[in-house]
DNA sequence: TCATGGAACTGGCACGTGCTAGTCGCTGTC
DNA sequence: GACAGCGACTAGCACGTGCCAGTTCCATGA
């Protein structure tokens, strides 16, 4: 198997020095236009492409952005999708590296700082602050958590409006004439606590009753929600009376919450109205059909890398903070209460 | 922001030559004892992360496997991640590239042979044989498609046996007691043909009367696939009796279909069983619970991985193709067929 | 006393590219 | 006719690492 042409053989080829060759390829000026064409058509003749090894390795500062994501999360990959053309844009490569079962976070830093990218985009990492903190420490290059992180020195952070989101969500359901607005709480999901506050701060503002149903246990992916979602429906079955309307701030636990309650005769919406959080695959089921909170994902791919390039290009050295903001999208789980006998 | 240290920047704080220290971190012979632990030591101390670039400059034969995926879809995460361990096992790294809506499969193996990688695995990729076809032969490169294509010369196959997948699962409906079994075919989607393949094999030695609804339009991903099997389902309807059971070769089809039965009345699987294909999360909601035949990602990457390597370490330079058996996944939409009056 | 040999270490080139500092030849100007 | 100016092109070093070919030092043996 041959090795892949060099800027070498194409000045042999073309007859040239390899210097020039370079000049055109990097269309740098100093090259006539018979030249330039005489190089460029060799190049696509002999399958030329570019060593990138070679130029970064030339090249002071890299122009590339490490993105580090888990493939099995469900939103993250839409993020990623944002980030390249948006990349592309100022003149950035991107460089994924994934966070799997068998690949920790800083397994994916130790490869991206290998490559040595000019900044690092965390999405969705399971890295707490202090960790998130070790990464910008070591890694001497802008990190960019996009997540669930708060402001700090160390490292930008590109969230959602979650508090804001759930804000909405409580609103339009009280615009609708619901007075009693569960909220069902797992408790050790990442963006909790700020989500929650968004209850919180309605319920104060509407001057409602309130009701928070907290769900205990560890945060894992997948199905977990779900049965969250199912435990909270059996928690509000064995009162003496449902509400009205039930928030959860995750669209799985909301579906698990959803068809636990139909299972038990509940109608929805007729008797309670089930709305969600993250506009998942599953809200949009037909049979579904979940009311919830929309984060754009693509807003945030974008706002990270402007985030990242803002910083590596030195216009603005201290860390911010930049939230996205979320819409309420409205299905069929959701409509005015019926006036109870 | 000072620059990343390097060997020589060991070296120098160590007190030894630059040599020495490459040595060390490549685990080489010739170094003491003593000297070793220093040079470790003075790595961590001044975090220390070599430069992949020169690297993989200096060395003839790179050590990476370039993986092209779309990250929208939804089983390709599973099997990037599978590909991790499996490559880190035979001492490879590992480069992603996606393809998406704004960026084409071509950039994605211009930008992995810029890298220099070894072999190109190329998941899911809306590629015909033609176009991986033109990628190898420009690539220089073992390329190893892994999806739906047929074994050829010009690069390996790696594929799951859907049409065995499918036989199996109506010979499971047919020791059910089934006799009517009625296969939904999205006609475009691309391993379709191959799956109907099981269908109809089945169908001639089980000696069944057989029954296809075909249903035309462009595959796209998504919800479209919802709205085919939905489709399904109102065209089954219009019939004056339906089938005992219903196999799609998608379960978002089969949920599509599922959902448009029940709210029609039908009882599932009392009237009629469904099943689909894919074990696609949908398929393990806890509303849903669809039969359906898993194919297993983590295998596929595994074998992706050997394809590669196999060619790359030039033990067979002969493309070859890989099926990948599925696995039959029984949930509670399917059952044996209530006798009829 | 001195060759022998191995362990520990160093010198130096190469990989493919970017970029600065040139060289060369031609044209226009005084 | 000398010389500046300019367009077109080339020489050569540098980037950080891998690896081959040494070199130094010290213990061993005759």
């Amino acid at each position: 198997m041959p090795r892949p042409p060099t800027m070498a053989d194409l000045a042999a080829h073309v007859g040239v020095s390899r210097q020039l060759v370079s000049l055109v390829l990097r269309d740098a000026p100093g090259a006539s236009d018979e030249t330039r064409r005489r190089v460029r058509e060799a190049a696509r003749e002999l399958g030329f492409s570019p060593h990138v090894a070679a130029r970064s390795l030339r090249r002071a500062r890299s122009k590339d952005l490490g993105v580090i994501f888990a493939p099995a999360h469900s939103t993250e990959p839409e993020i990623v999708e944002a980030i390249y053309p948006a990349a592309a844009e100022r003149g950035y490569d991107v460089m994924l590296s994934a966070q799997t079962a068998t690949r920790s976070t800083d397994q994916a830093v130790e490869e991206l700082l290998g490559h040595r990218c000019a900044a690092l985009i965390v999405i969705g990492s399971d890295l707490k602050h202090t960790g998130l903190r070790a990464v910008a420490e070591r890694s001497l290059v802008p990190v960019v958590d996009v997540g669930y992180g708060r402001r700090n020195q160390f490292y930008d952070v590109v969230r959602s409006s979650g508090d804001r989101g759930i804000e909405e969500l409580v609103d339009y359901l009280a615009e609708l004439g619901h007075r009693q607005i569960t909220y069902v709480d797992p408790a050790s999901m990442p963006p909790g606590p700020l989500r929650r506050r968004g209850y919180e701060r309605a319920v104060k503002r509407l001057e409602l009753a309130g009701d928070i149903v907290s769900m205990p246990g560890d945060y894992t992916e997948g199905n977990y929600f779900e049965e969250v979602g199912a435990a909270a429906a059996r928690t509000l079955l064995e009162r003496r009376e449902l509400p009205t309307a039930v928030v959860a701030p995750n669209d799985h636990a909301a579906v698990g919450l959803l068809h636990t309650l139909i299972r038990n005769g509940v109608r929805i919406p007729d008797d309670v109205s089930v709305a969600g959080f993250d506009d998942a695959l599953i809200a949009r089921l037909s049979s579904v059909d979940l009311t919830s909170v929309r984060q754009d994902p693509g807003l945030m791919g974008v706002s990270a890398v402007e985030a990242a390039v803002r910083r590596v290009e030195g216009q603005e050295m201290r860390p911010r903070e930049t939230v996205v903001e979320t819409s309420l999208v409205v299905r069929s789980s959701t409509a005015a209460p019926r006036k109870r006998g």
